[in-house]
DNA sequence: CTCTGTGCAAACACTTTGCAGCTAA
DNA sequence: TTAGCTGCAAAGTGTTTGCACAGAG
């Protein structure tokens, strides 16, 4: 893979940010661009602080909160999301039987279900092969009926 | 539903956890059967700190710390778990394309990976009925290969 | 009696908030 | 010009650790 071809990639996503932010009414200030390109060149899942490091390198003067505020911004706007559950305080689960969790992302609560189809998942070979898979679980994230109804009370914030 | 065979299920429980703790070496205190007898008690996924307010109730000295303390040993002998993610960090992830997440227990790593199957996973009617679903995934946890192999050196500790 | 488990206190890690000045549009 | 954004400082929230004593086995 040549650098050209990724080099040219890293542009198009870059613009297609942009136009994303536009869309959205954002001003595109050089930290934000900057906090997205360095999340964008990597796989790892950083934290804020990990990114922080690394937009630091570039932009020495920019502060934690920005990245926290960016990355908060970028999620709203569809251009990253939170790793499933990380941001949340240890929570534990008693039930050790097979079900699955949906979370609500306002209120957080986590509702259990169960889906018969869900608890025969298949891990796929390469994984299996590579991990000691302990766990499996079907995720699913979005707003709960309660709080959808208090959202709608209050449409324009 | 008497309470008759409430009751009767949760005295079940409990014996089978302090069995639990018999064979893992672990003494049966007081403070860890009222803790797993108030995770039992619920199906809302406490955190911690939760926990303690309402076991706090029966045992008023008891500290926030042998509520952590403890409910990191459950998990560790199987009679609890984290739900999945909690307790970590944020982290972003810059992939908007559909993909899966393995995390590493050991070393908190999240590897990406695609397997089809799971692209098309049919969210049940009753969950779709009550929720505005925005994310779905399927959710992998265990210990990577180079964990494995790290702590296969160490293996008596 | 012994060694695990507990309570306390302090340190630590991460996130959020208010504010004043800066800057992209 | 001006709304939105940034940097700083401080406070809030949750977790971890070291230590001395207490209590289960």
């Amino acid at each position: 893979m040549p650098v050209r071809k990724k080099r040219g990639r890293m542009q198009e996503k870059i613009e297609q940010f942009e136009q994303m932010c536009r869309a959205a009414g954002l001003k595109l200030t050089p930290q934000r661009i900057a906090i997205y390109t360095e999340l964008m060149k990597t796989d790892s899942h950083p934290s804020a602080d990990k990114l922080y490091g690394r937009v630091r390198k570039i932009f020495p003067r920019i502060s934690l909160d920005t990245v926290n505020r960016t990355l908060i911004t970028l999620s709203q706007i569809g251009a990253a999301f939170v790793v499933e559950g990380s941001g949340d305080p240890k929570r534990y689960d008693g039930n050790v039987e097979t079900h699955q969790h949906f979370k609500c992302v306002n209120c957080r609560k986590i509702y259990d279900f169960r889906h018969k189809p869900y608890d025969n998942i298949k891990v796929p070979p390469s994984i299996r092969k590579r991990f000691d898979v302990l766990r499996k679980t079907v995720y699913l994230e979005g707003i709960c009926d309660w709080c959808r109804r208090r959202l709608k009370k209050k449409v324009r914030r």
